[in-house]
DNA sequence: TCGTTAATTAACGTATCGGTTAAATTGAGG
DNA sequence: CCTCAATTTAACCGATACGTTAATTAACGA
């Protein structure tokens, strides 16, 4: 049997990086764009680009689509599916919270 | 007016460490735990340990209070909800795609 | 086929990261 | 006051990350 090493810790590693950050979410409000596209992201060069989208592909964030001499590059939905799993599957952790957090601010309005 | 440097590349780099990542699951299902019950999470020693902590307190994802001599950690529900809020803003965008394989699959099946 | 455009890979320097062991800090208690 | 237990900080080290410029690969049209 294997070790099922989880694909979640890469997934943020590849968000934390701010210039990624950006890409993805270019990519997910803009919808699928060539690497040349997203050169103005960041003020770094073409390649420093181009390494953080091989950083997100490998992590499985971002699909690359070949359209003649360029890369075309879309936020993989499965991807965010996990991450959005992995949340709601917290969700009942941390949001009662949040509700006791309103509660107590309703509360402090209407019973002192 | 104030550049608003988003706090989410900072929580996502906090999560995006293996060790990390895992005491922030041990703190969601198993609720505030002492430094040193989260020692072993991983095999490392306590300093590591301890930084670890430091980085995932800086990033606002877990909060420390002090019991005695021992430092009680919690995850705090504030910083997950931001990842929640951040994923769930982007809902429309991946969800439906998930919807559309969920089709295909059901297409595979009853319309070859 | 030659040149041009798009993008990646190669090679390299520096900074940050994550680990270690040893020392310092802090609170509880005899 | 002295000691013990819990944790953090200090100092150090090797690996990795991220940036650069230069060179390479790939597709296309004149």
């Amino acid at each position: 049997m294997q070790k099922h090493e989880s694909p979640l810790p890469a997934l943020f590693a590849a968000l934390g990086d701010p210039v990624r950050f950006a890409i993805t979410e270019r990519l997910l409000t803009q919808g699928a764009q060539s690497a040349g596209a997203l050169q103005d992201v960041a003020e770094i060069s073409a390649p420093a680009v181009s390494r953080h989208l091989k950083v997100l592909r490998n992590a499985g964030l971002v699909t690359q689509t070949v359209d003649g001499p360029r890369r075309i590059y879309a936020v993989n939905p499965q991807a965010v599916g996990q991450l959005s799993r992995w949340i709601g599957g917290h969700e009942a952790f941390w949001a009662p919270s949040l509700d006791r957090l309103a509660a107590l601010l309703d509360e402090k309005d209407s019973t002192p």
